[in-house]
DNA sequence: ACGGCACTGACACATTTGTGACACAACTCG
DNA sequence: CGAGTTGTGTCACAAATGTGTCAGTGCCGT
């Protein structure tokens, strides 16, 4: 239900690499590249979030902020100029949530992205949703194909994980980094709640938990 | 893309220790020993990064650091001696993006030198192509002509090695040195190794990694 | 042009290493 | 106490990797 980011930003490079962070944290993110793209966008798929660029072709970001504020109360996150402290103001005043300074960290946009979603929509995003397989982080609720599952919360908090960071390549160590908060153990458990949880959410063939000989595991979304 | 690195460094010991542990890490160092030296690299090469010593012969640290600062919006890290904080001082002045503080660990460096790089230019490099090839190094995974295909751990390594200094005839030793941790073994087991990934990679005739007699290996882009 | 030498490719094999499966014991929480 | 959960140990199996051998190829001096 939430997690859905519209970035508009001219530089494709910032655009795609902000893409790659947040989708990396679990959100879903889209971009539009000029000002009325962005307003396009906004309009039909009511994001969640909208992280946006101060200087735009055709629209600018201060317009741009104004017109979605007038039609929706979406969060506003602007990117600004180091070199031009007014700028923050405009933004701040043009109805923007929060702002963040170039040149940026990732992590910065992603905890500012959270924050923002935090204080204005109660919530960050808590549902994720790969292919057949979708996780609700608050109710703490699994289904495959629509059907309900139960898991054991360290499953859980595993396949969170995975799902936070599809498609990547996960060590084990990393894994109990990223799901636990303490972990008193060999890391050939992992092995075996990899095993039980393979054994409750694979359907048919699929195989959504990768073995990576030598490395770990990865998790990739599979189709019905 | 990223990655090529200036050391401007007169201690030789410290410039090539940086280097090497730069290379380790994917990028590409050269070394120049003075002022003047760096300021003709850097505009010949002009390298993504520059790591520069505040005290050099022929032209200072300083000095150097305006100049290149006119010419270009290139990083720059700063080395500084713990002893006199000022410098530090003058160096972000004169229009460092960063500076480190002698004596310093190697990782150190690779981590400010990332650091400062994904800040400025996007994105520390994760993602390769090279003509028909490319490589992500997050996911593990391979493309060639579109297709995905697997690699082992020791393969991936030698690929990833090969795509950040695509084109440089890399000996066996150096492959070794730049794409394994440890490594036990004769160095004609890359031989084989470079045989399995060539069987992988290669499509209809093309031929990326190309033996150079006597020295070792090359790795070139080829297009479809 | 030719032969010798060093280097490389190919391939099968044995060893090493990593992973899956499963049972069991320790632990937790109601 | 009891049901469920979780980490560990063991074993069997699968995968990967280095080595050895031999044939082929390039380089160089004569």
């Amino acid at each position: 239900m939430s997690g859905r980011v519209l970035i508009v930003e001219d530089d494709r490079r910032i655009a795609e690499w902000v893409q790659t962070y947040l989708e990396r944290a679990g959100f879903t993110a889209e971009i539009a590249r000029d000002g009325r793209a962005g307003l396009d966008t906004a309009r039909k798929t009511k994001p969640d979030l909208v992280i946006l660029d101060l200087t735009l072709p055709y629209l600018d970001g201060v317009t741009l902020c104004q017109t979605l504020r007038r039609e929706s109360n979406v969060p506003i996150i602007m990117l600004t100029a180091r070199e031009a402290p007014a700028d923050r103001i405009r933004g701040l005043e043009s109805g923007a949530d929060d702002y963040i300074v170039k040149p940026f960290e990732p992590d910065e946009v992603v905890a500012r992205a959270q924050a923002v979603l935090r204080r204005v929509h109660g919530t960050v995003q808590e549902v994720f949703t790969q292919g057949n397989i979708s996780l609700d982080e608050a109710a703490g609720a699994v289904t495959v194909s629509g059907e309900a599952i139960t898991l054991t919360q360290a499953q859980f908090a595993l396949l969170a994980t995975f799902m936070r960071h599809a498609g990547q390549v996960l060590s084990r160590d990393q894994l109990i980094e990223l799901s636990f908060d303490e972990f008193d153990g060999f890391d050939r458990a992992i092995d075996t709640q990899i095993a039980r949880l393979r054994k409750r959410i694979e359907r048919g063939g699929t195989q959504p938990i990768q073995t990576v000989y030598g490395a770990g595991y990865r998790f990739v979304a599979v189709e019905e």
